[in-house]
DNA sequence: TTCTGAGCCAATCACCGCACTCGGT
DNA sequence: ACCGAGTGCGGTGATTGGCTCAGAA
């Protein structure tokens, strides 16, 4: 039931807050401004996070719809292009029904 | 509300019903323990410690995504979106110390990553 | 230098596999609150930390075990997750405890271990 | 109505778990 | 004695993007 005015970040007006959080709130807070600071932390997302697994999947193949396919060897000597449904996948009707 | 009792109450039961052994971990340990690391105070932390989080933040992630998507039906969406969890937090004040990670925001958002 | 903050929350896509359990199936979730999941959870694991690593400290105490996890849940008002949290605690302990007695028992007898498959199936009943 | 953006697929490799040693209580 | 940090070594699941149409707007 108890709270407590807390001065958020970019506002003259506080927020009231559950009292028995207030403390761990304000701890937290300089614990978080302490490592932005000593780290350098930015907050911005990186696109992908490892360059190599952006490469794996960059380069790997695709059936239909864009979606990553089964590594089939590449058929370069094996004859008989005889498959179910080629390099695509399976079903076409893929995205749920409502 | 009751929605939320079931919740609970379901949670409870499945903990009391699993298996002893049969405890697959959703989350990994190790970075339960780096994320407790990075808070220079922290020490030295006991090995059931990480499956103890391991197990409350799948409960945390659990009953805040069902208060978002509460938030979600409300507005007759089908998608769970980042205002939707906003709106979750600022209802309860137990989430109360995520203010300042998630502000609500009800202003046009000009902060966007591209 | 370049730690970057990605690296020290938890993965987005267990994250997202959690997320998904209590949601209907046909429900979607859109990338950003994904990503807000994963930095809420990742705040709550070092919101809670944060009181149950100071309370180690008042008590001159340098492990943060897993009581004080429950201690600290209820502190800060989260009395629903505490009172799973330390049912979940018993059983992991009594696991535990059956664990290391087998291990003992295994070494000193130093006998033929059957293998079985499957899992260890010493369930008890409660 | 327009048109943005989430689900879908599975192969690599960063990282998780586990066994071990060492040092502290 | 016991218990956790540190290290190294396999084994493995999280990471990852192009296309399509739910569904946000």
């Amino acid at each position: 039931h108890a709270r407590m005015p807390l001065r958020l970040e970019m506002a003259q007006e506080p927020v009231y807050v559950n009292a028995k959080q207030y403390q761990g709130i304000l701890r937290r807070r300089q614990a978080r401004a302490k490592a932005e600071l000593e780290k350098k932390l930015v907050k911005a997302r990186k696109p992908y996070l490892h360059e190599s697994r952006h490469q794996h999947a960059m380069r790997r193949a695709r059936g239909t719809g864009g979606r990553f396919a089964k590594k089939n060897d590449t058929d370069a000597s094996n004859h008989e292009g005889k498959e179910k449904g080629t390099t695509s996948g399976p079903a076409l009707s893929s995205q749920s029904a409502s | 509300r009751n929605i939320l009792e079931f919740f609970w109450n379901q949670q409870l039961v499945e903990i009391y019903n699993t298996p002893v052994c049969k405890s697959h971990h959703q989350l990994p340990l190790a970075r339960i323990k780096r994320i407790m690391k990075s808070d220079g105070k922290v020490k030295m932390i006991s090995a059931d410690t990480p499956a103890v989080f391991s197990k409350a933040c799948e409960l945390f992630i659990l009953e805040l995504t069902l208060r978002a998507w509460l938030q979600t039906e409300e507005c007759k969406r089908r998608t769970l979106q980042r205002c939707d969890i906003a709106m979750a937090i600022s209802h309860d004040d137990l989430l109360d110390f995520l203010v300042d990670l998630v502000p609500l925001d009800h202003h046009r958002n000009y902060y966007k990553e591209k | 230098m370049d730690d970057d903050q990605q690296e020290s929350m938890l993965p987005i896509a267990n994250v997202g596999r959690i997320m998904k359990q209590i949601l209907p199936q046909t429900a979607k979730i859109s990338k950003e609150a994904k990503q807000t999941m994963q930095e809420c959870s990742t705040e709550f694991i070092s919101f809670v930390t944060a009181e149950a690593s100071d309370k180690c400290h008042k008590e001159n105490r340098k492990t943060v075990n897993g009581d004080d996890i429950c201690w600290a849940l209820r502190t800060l008002g989260f009395d629903n997750y505490a009172e799973a949290i330390v049912r979940y605690l018993y059983k992991y302990r009594e696991a535990e405890r059956h664990k290391a007695n087998s291990s003992r028992d295994n070494r000193e007898e130093s006998n033929y271990r059957v293998f079985e498959k499957g899992g260890t199936s010493q369930a008890e009943p409660s």
